[in-house]
DNA sequence: TAAGTTCATGCAATCGGTTGCGTTATCGCT
DNA sequence: AGCGATAACGCAACCGATTGCATGAACTTA
């Protein structure tokens, strides 16, 4: 395959002439660029990245890693639409994307420090899960500009991120429920260790306080995500003397288990009973009936997140900042 | 951070004999090994993968084409086990994976290329969908190795590929339904376009003759991968006189479809109906009843693909050649 | 002991680009 | 005509590794 030295001596030029007008430097005449350029398609030339990567002491290569232990990135679709979007914008800077597993559980950085210190990647984009104090000592002492996707909790060093906002999307969930009439509405899935579901519990409480309704603490119930679980406490909840008539659910799985305690206990959905759950299309949309959800907008965030890495990347000055995605209510048939 | 004439300086010697350390090269005696490993240590130094790329011709990376176009790799999470599975083995050789997105419809193949061109890769495993004419002959031009992913069909060239093995699958669930006393057992979910449906179909069919029973064309239903239509057709098998008392469904969308219609027409699972689908534990474990599976290990497929190509890295003489990777049967409740 | 081997290591070119600095030719101006 | 300025390009060093060949020392062997 020809290289610079092949353009140069077919062009009748040096080849820092070639290197100056594939760079696009204004010191070479146009007549010549011209001539360059067309032996450069005649030969069918492309620059050697790996060349251009050793003087230019870049990579062109972005790393995003993912949380094998984590169920959620892990089975989720969620994660190739994050993926794709990220990569959407990665290949529009001519950069390519690596991707690497790493577990949060055994706290091993290896394959980002394998990978920065073999100058494989100029940037990288982790699960908030995997952002240890660690794992950013690492990363600041290689100076390789990072962001988190979902926001970091308890940390003390400041770090570039986005996130859904969840606390917004449920607050819209509940403004969506009110005016479709439903006024009792109940908290599935609570769970205090994730922020998300955290935020997604304030969302539900402004909202409530906004329409001058009382918070009702049996009507928010801390779960798993699972059908099991959703089953049961909605089972628990439906036959309290005073029941809810809509359900916000944290996750589709709970919303399936919800879903089939009303079927057991007779109540029609969405007209005793409304459900609204988190977006996660494909259970959404094979369930029966179909449910209405919070939609995320997933590739969206992706590609923010590649957004902010590549401002980190040209602008090393450039201050860590957090970014929230916001939501729609995506209308089917539970509410 | 270090390069290797930092090694070399710190330990007295040339960079040659530091590179030939590091290369295990026999003709450096075991004192200076020692010493400049433990100079290598104190220096916290690895080799630039750039530089060594560039000497070595090789770019230590393999790519993985995701065809955007398909919704089954798009939102199946079979995808990133798959991409799980190249990932481990892609690591283990010291390589590291990047991901790009082609489209199979716009038949543009300009990434694959851009990648090549750039000396970015060096080998591509792609999905069959993608593997179109052109494309082979880009890779061939090029002399990247490639290995697909599903069984290429009606291609010309000889390539290496990697499938599920649908058919025996297929079998197996068909003798599970014999063995649990299942005695007529319809198929629905046939889409003649698509391979892996044809081979379902194939086991569908020599399970029948293998069991000396007679196939009724009418309990192969042809249909798309969604509830809707595995609902509809399912309705009408049900209401017929002789209707089947077993189902394989060649998609897990058609399963609840299938689900629903038997709940409708109050036929009870498993007595009265036995189903079994396709694997996508997500869907299969939350239906309700969960729905037992053909289980198909992704992860293995993903694994044995990279292993595959990397054959061909390694060895340009290796022969192409297809891989059926064996399913089992994930025993739930429809069976 | 001189010549031939073997062992351990260094020299320098090379991979394919980039870039600071120097060089040449042309032009404008007095 | 002479001089400086500017435009357009080439030279050569450099990025961080690898490797064929050369070299010197130690060791064999006759």
């Amino acid at each position: 395959m020809a290289n610079i030295k092949d353009v140069a001596k077919a062009a009748g030029v040096s080849t820092s002439t070639v290197s100056r007008t594939i760079n696009n430097s204004p010191s070479i005449s146009l007549a010549t660029k011209e001539r360059i350029f067309s032996v450069m398609k005649e030969l069918n030339y492309s620059p050697n990245m790996i060349a251009k990567s050793l003087t230019n002491n870049k990579s062109y290569t972005v790393t995003l890693i993912v949380d094998v232990e984590d169920e959620k990135s892990y089975q989720n679709p969620f994660f190739y639409e994050i993926m794709h979007g990220i990569e959407r914008h990665v290949y529009r800077k001519e950069y390519s994307l690596i991707v690497a597993n790493l577990s949060s559980t055994q706290k091993n950085q290896s394959v980002i420090e394998w990978l920065i210190k073999g100058k494989r990647t100029d940037g990288v984009i982790l699960p908030a899960s995997i952002l240890s104090s660690a794992m950013i000592e690492i990363l600041r002492k290689y100076n390789i500009p990072f962001v988190a996707i979902g926001e970091p909790v308890g940390l003390k060093e400041s770090v570039s991120w986005v996130d859904v906002d969840n606390k917004k999307g449920t607050e819209n969930a509940m403004y969506y429920l009110f005016e479709k009439g439903y006024r009792n509405i109940g908290f599935l899935g609570l769970n205090k260790t994730q922020l998300f579901s955290r935020k997604r519990l304030e969302g539900y409480k402004s909202a409530l306080s906004d329409e001058q309704h009382e918070i009702d603490n049996d009507f928010i119930r801390e779960c798993m995500n699972t059908k099991k679980e959703g089953y049961q406490h909605m089972i628990d909840l439906l036959q309290r003397d005073h029941r809810p008539d809509a359900i916000i659910c944290a996750d589709s799985h709970i919303a399936f288990g919800a879903i089939k305690a009303c079927g057991e206990l007779h109540l029609r959905i969405p007209e005793d009973i409304g459900i609204i759950s988190y977006d996660n299309s494909q259970l959404a949309e094979i369930s029966d009936p179909e449910i209405t959800t919070v939609y995320v907008d997933v590739f969206e965030l992706g590609l923010q997140s590649a957004k902010q890495l590549f401002e980190l990347i040209e602008d090393p000055q450039k201050i860590d900042q957090g970014l929230l995605i916001s939501t729609s209510i995506k209308v089917r048939e539970t509410a």
